[in-house]
DNA sequence: CTGTTAGCGCATTCAA
DNA sequence: TTGAATGCGCTAACAG
């Protein structure tokens, strides 16, 4: 049952016809103050300008648009936890600008967790406030998907996997375990990984790909959340309990800073002591010189913008969805290999 | 009778009363599939369906909301550099929290320079797209504003001071000279300037500082644009020139990783041979070890967000404009003062 | 300068 | 299950 919603028990919000019958004038008046045309007295104008101050008036942007017959460009939301980390931020740039490019309206959401998410779903689709929407790094339930279907609205995962579902991601149980024999190869003995919240898909996968290398009985502890704090109480924990620890692959690049400066105030040494690695090769790493797993984030933004694209201009296209390759990026947190082997190589999943 | 859309030109957009018509059914009919009610006989449900795909039909949203009745919600616009560096979001985080919580839609527009900032602009107020307008680092002509005026759309600035205005702000010269104050305490003697382009105010401001205390004949050097490279680029002109300048003060920080990286390519050991200053502290700065000048960022949206939401609510309050402090954080890139004065310390501006 | 009137495209009764 | 009719709140002719 739907309805006048937002109001339940309270007020009915005020109309122009409220107003043009406060200010005793007819409702063309208050809308002629309302969009500033000049022919107006000037004593209507206030009167109408108080009743609307007064009854606290505030007008109803759909009524408006559809009587003005304004565009109707297609709206698309991208729902994704931008403000994490830097690695969206990335992402998000070539989404805003292709979508742009094809006079679409982009709506960033900042969903902090699975909570957020569907509560911003919820009202999202029960408002119908986008045409499409990008679900980054997260993923939706059955019945959600079918709630999709239903209002027929398109949709694409970025650096997830949905079955059924076009999406771009990559292989991160792979680019984990490359990481960690990137770090064998080095000469690191015994490997430590940083993990994080499994909440996160890809930190499961991560966790998984390091174990495939570093054996079942690798040293693995989770950081309370993908925090450098508590990565470096993490770490703290990690070489506390094993001293011998001198790897470090960390499930992420914000996670692997943390471990770095943890590392420095235990003064061990990197990476003659301890090798680090991270994941995701966000900006600002090479400058730090971490070595880690670069991720295409300008590839997924485009690969999404593109692909939302199509299926809005049409909605009965088949979208394949992408695996795209993880480079790895070798810097100073780690030793040079000792052959000639370039500090790039690419994963062959 | 209903009729056709009032576009010029263009082929008019299908309505539903085109959809009904070619599917030979009644407009509620189509309505009813178009929301998924489960009362739809698969056989007309399939025919509508076609039609709508066939035309490539839209539903109009504005439409849809009107006659559904949902929230009204006030939508707030935010422009800013959004992706030109870390800073904006920082205060686009606290943004985004707070009109959340007060149930305010934010829209993020990544405005790169003016003229995308004129286009942007043309269009929401053309199509009254928002209620209210933040606007960041950025500014507005006296037409601009009595646009604004006119159709009654409030606005705020951050980060930038316009008269008259609502606006949260910094004094980017005291800070900047505050910084280059602090070179020469800590021993610097020839000091430069690693400026940005004057298009920005901050930049000009901060110049203005640096100048104020270096000296009117100081070497000033502006990077093309606010990037690293340029930034190198720029260091290395500058050194290349006075090989004796052993300070460096940049208008922001990404600016100075620049410079940092430069400085190492040329062997120039930091801070000990030359010492650098940035401005911002913007996320991991802290890990870097830059000496920078700290914005109080999230404060600047914190504020945004309050000011906005009271102009919202009640149009005729006065919102005061705020300057906030700014803090020297004294890192690894420039020499501890010989003084036993903490690492931190106020601007008395 | 101002009021009256007629839609904008859609969701939703209410009959059929 | 379906169609005809009504109105959402506002803008824009068109009269006065």
């Amino acid at each position: 049952m739907r309805g006048r919603a937002a109001t339940i028990g309270s007020v009915p919000e005020p109309t122009i016809y409220d107003i043009a019958r406060r200010a005793g004038v007819g409702i063309a008046t208050v809308s002629r103050v309302l969009n500033g045309h000049q022919r107006v007295t000037e004593a209507t104008r206030a009167a109408v300008q108080r009743a609307m101050d007064d009854l606290g008036y505030r007008p109803n942007r759909a009524a408006r648009r559809l009587a003005a017959g304004g565009p109707n460009r297609p709206r698309i939301a991208a729902l994704l936890p931008l403000f994490s980390t830097d690695f969206y931020a990335s992402v998000a740039r070539p989404i805003a600008h292709e979508l742009m490019a094809a006079d679409m309206d982009l709506v960033l959401y900042d969903v902090a967790n699975r909570e957020a998410k569907n509560r911003l779903l919820d009202r999202i689709v029960d408002e119908r406030a986008c045409e499409a929407l990008i679900l980054c790094s997260m993923g939706v339930g059955p019945e959600r998907q079918q709630q999709f279907a239903q209002r027929h609205i398109p949709y694409i995962c970025v650096d997830y996997q949905l079955p059924g579902v076009p999406s771009v991601h990559v292989d991160n149980v792979a680019g984990s375990a490359l990481a960690t024999r990137h770090l064998r190869e080095a000469g690191a003995k015994r490997i430590a990984l940083v993990g994080g919240p499994l909440t996160a898909h890809a930190f499961r996968d991560r966790e998984q790909g390091f174990l495939s290398v570093a054996g079942p009985v690798a040293p693995v502890l989770r950081a309370a959340t993908a925090t450098r704090d508590a990565a470096r109480a993490a770490v703290r924990e990690l070489l506390h309990a094993d001293p011998a620890i001198d790897g470090l692959v960390c499930v992420n690049d914000q996670l692997a800073v943390g471990a770095l400066e943890e590392l420095a105030a235990l003064g061990r040494r990197v990476p003659d002591e301890v090798q680090v690695m991270g994941f995701d090769d966000q900006p600002l790493m090479d400058a730090l010189g971490l070595s880690t797993i670069r991720q295409p984030m300008v590839m997924f933004g485009s690969w999404a913008a593109q692909a939302i694209i199509r299926r809005v201009n049409q909605p009965t296209a088949d979208i394949p969805s992408a695996e795209l390759a993880l480079t790895l990026v070798s810097r100073r947190t780690t030793r040079p290999l000792g052959k000639s082997s370039g500090s790039r190589r690419k994963t062959s999943a």
